[in-house]
DNA sequence: ACAATATCCTGCGAGC
DNA sequence: TGCTCGCAGGATATTG
């Protein structure tokens, strides 16, 4: 489940592989993930494009391309864009390829198909609603511990469920926000409100940390994840309570407790992370 | 206006 | 062994 350092992650990888590269042929065996144009439009539009330069919002990826276009693309749970030679055979669940003008395809896999794809104009994508609904990056100036708190001042919610909400901030997933909220020790049913000046600080240092960290290590492959190159991440190794109920904290050495918040599987330490 | 819930999808593991 | 069932969770539409 890519979120802002697997993203990251493939946006590098990519980078390095197909900056420069045409698209000399779409090849669609699923339609399924494209939002716009209609299919033909959208293979029609690619061809012949040149790959200018690849950024990254949040969980987006957006693939800046000749012509004053931009490719705007969610990998959402399963989703997979991997430079691939042409020759290979295509593996299960190849709903997309690009084909490439130096022997190799850049090739979407995707086994649920939650993943979305929008081709538009440059000048669009300012008011693209995807993009613009979006909050602060978390790694960039612009979140800082005062916008922060103003920007939840009056919120009734929980932690976990605003840690995850993209308008507060853009990029945190279900396995990071678990992580974060360890790290600061923090339960992830604290309401915002009883959270003391100090909180806010840790909070938004543990942000900032844990996303940093995730992507020194390329990110976490707990089941389907890849980069560009088709490597696995190694933060999966680093994770102290996602994915780990019945294990012994590694802090504290009591037992992770699984619960569900917002609709989510939530772990957390019950000693460390102790309900307000 | 805001917040919680249902929805899309496939693979996998638990339980019988 | 082979079946069913529930769960995994991104954003978005819908409901409360």
């Amino acid at each position: 489940m890519p979120e802002l350092p697997e993203v990251e992650t493939v946006k590098r990888s990519l980078q390095k592989k197909i900056i420069g590269k045409k698209i000399i042929r779409v090849l669609i065996n699923y339609g399924g993930n494209i939002r716009q144009p209609g299919m033909e439009m959208f293979r029609l539009s690619l061809v012949d494009k040149v790959f200018e330069d690849i950024d990254r919002r949040g969980k987006f990826l957006i693939f800046y391309l000749s012509e004053e276009m931009a490719l705007v693309v969610h990998l959402r749970m399963t989703g997979q864009l991997v430079y691939t030679e042409s020759e290979l055979p295509l593996e299960k669940h190849t709903h997309l390829i690009f084909r490439l003008n130096d022997g190799m395809d850049l090739r979407y896999l995707d086994i649920r198909k939650f993943g979305t794809f929008d081709l538009l104009s440059r000048e669009k994508l300012s008011n693209f609603k995807s993009l613009n609904q979006l909050g602060p990056e978390p790694l960039s100036e612009d979140f800082t511990v005062e916008k922060m708190r103003e920007s939840i001042s009056k919120s009734e919610r929980v932690i976990k469920n605003l840690l995850m909400d993209q308008t507060f901030v853009a990029g945190i997933g279900n396995i990071y926000a678990d992580e974060i909220l360890f790290e600061v020790g923090l339960h992830p049913e604290t309401n915002i409100q009883s959270l003391s000046e100090k909180d806010f600080y840790s909070l938004h240092e543990a942000i900032v940390a844990i996303l940093n960290l995730g992507i020194s290590h390329r990110g976490t492959t707990f089941r389907n994840y890849v980069d560009g190159d088709g490597r696995q991440g190694q933060f999966q190794e680093l994770l102290k309570v996602y994915g780990r109920k019945g294990n012994l904290c590694s802090r504290c050495e009591a037992e992770i407790q699984k619960i569900k918040v917002g609709g989510r599987g939530t772990y957390y330490c019950p000693k460390c992370q102790p309900k307000a």
